[in-house]
DNA sequence: CCTACCGATCGGTAGG
DNA sequence: CCTACCGATCGGTAGG
């Protein structure tokens, strides 16, 4: 991917973002990036193409993230702990994309969309798995785990909405908290 | 509101849960109530009513849900065992209404828009404030109360992207496992 | 509730 | 990267 291919990709991302992926015209990511519509067609295969490459490297950053988690650490509290940081640093890192990835993604054509629900059931069910494995260590309590770990991915994928990398908060110190609420709750 | 437009507001929806407001044309709607676009205009004002309707009327039910919580109950935790099966009845009863009132709000108008956000930070500041209320008492650990509301209304919010009538679980069940885990959280 | 139609805008292409 | 343009579709109106 060339530069200015990037820079578009950018571009659209916050569009797409503030506006959602249908109300975003190819006119208005070509306002953004200074040219006239139909030069973007140079760089780029359509407005589609930016959706789909959106919706899947942020699907390949998660599935990434939680192999490393999976493959480093052993013991499930820790597995968590770990897994809930690196989803909330990539979201942080990712905001536009983020927001994207999880709205627009509907907006992918019949077949990429089949592809995209399996690459994100795939990430789920890596987090079933821990919440499984901290159930059988003795961890955690005998929740029902499918909708334990959609609760959790659902409390995370959330700060999208808030989070602003000038706020009180760090990416890391959101997690913490996130990861403590999900361990212990409210409760004294 | 007539029959006929009540029949139209539904229609409309469920297509925007499906392809989300500006994915969705008056064209659309007015198939799926068998009739042609221009036939719509004797029943509403435009596209935009039927969005404007769909986010004021559930943001008026959620506001209505929780004052009627908050004068009937005194403790912090029953308020917000309370508070929680309200807010997954009313989403469990109006899943399409609740899909297009949490996503496409931002599709409403500038003046609109912002007495619609108004309103939904007066509700979240409610469930701050039970949130506050169960710190004073000693029934929660001194949790950031702005982080503690917005993690509680996300996990709940959520649902709607899962539920559906038939499942095993009902309104109430996934209120009380929402309930226990954003009390207790996963630990044992 | 319909037919007929409006101007505006859509995603995208041809050709340079 | 541009000008010029395409057919399709958009939300909506006139008039019955």
């Amino acid at each position: 991917m060339t530069n200015r291919k990037l820079e578009i990709l950018t571009l659209a991302q916050h569009l797409f973002k503030e506006r959602g992926y249908s109300a975003t015209s190819v006119r208005d990511i070509a306002k953004a990036a200074g040219v006239e519509a139909a030069s973007l067609y140079s760089h780029i295969n359509g407005k589609e193409e930016l959706l789909d490459r959106t919706c899947f490297t942020m699907a390949e950053r998660f599935i990434l993230g939680i192999k490393e988690v999976n493959d480093i650490y052993f013991d499930a509290a820790l597995k968590l702990k770990m897994a809930v940081d690196t989803h909330v640093n990539i979201l942080s890192n990712n905001i536009d994309a983020s927001v994207v990835f999880q709205r627009d993604w509907r907006h992918l054509n019949e077949e990429r969309r089949a592809e995209f629900i399996e690459l994100r059931n795939a990430y789920e069910e890596e987090f079933r798995v821990i919440v499984q494995n901290g159930i059988d260590e003795g961890l955690f309590n005998e929740v029902d785990v499918k909708f334990a770990a959609l609760t959790i991915l659902s409390s995370l994928n959330w700060i999208v909405e808030w989070y602003n990398t000038e706020g009180s908060l760090s990416a890391s110190e959101i997690a913490e908290n996130l990861y403590n609420f999900i361990l212990t709750g409210l409760k004294k």
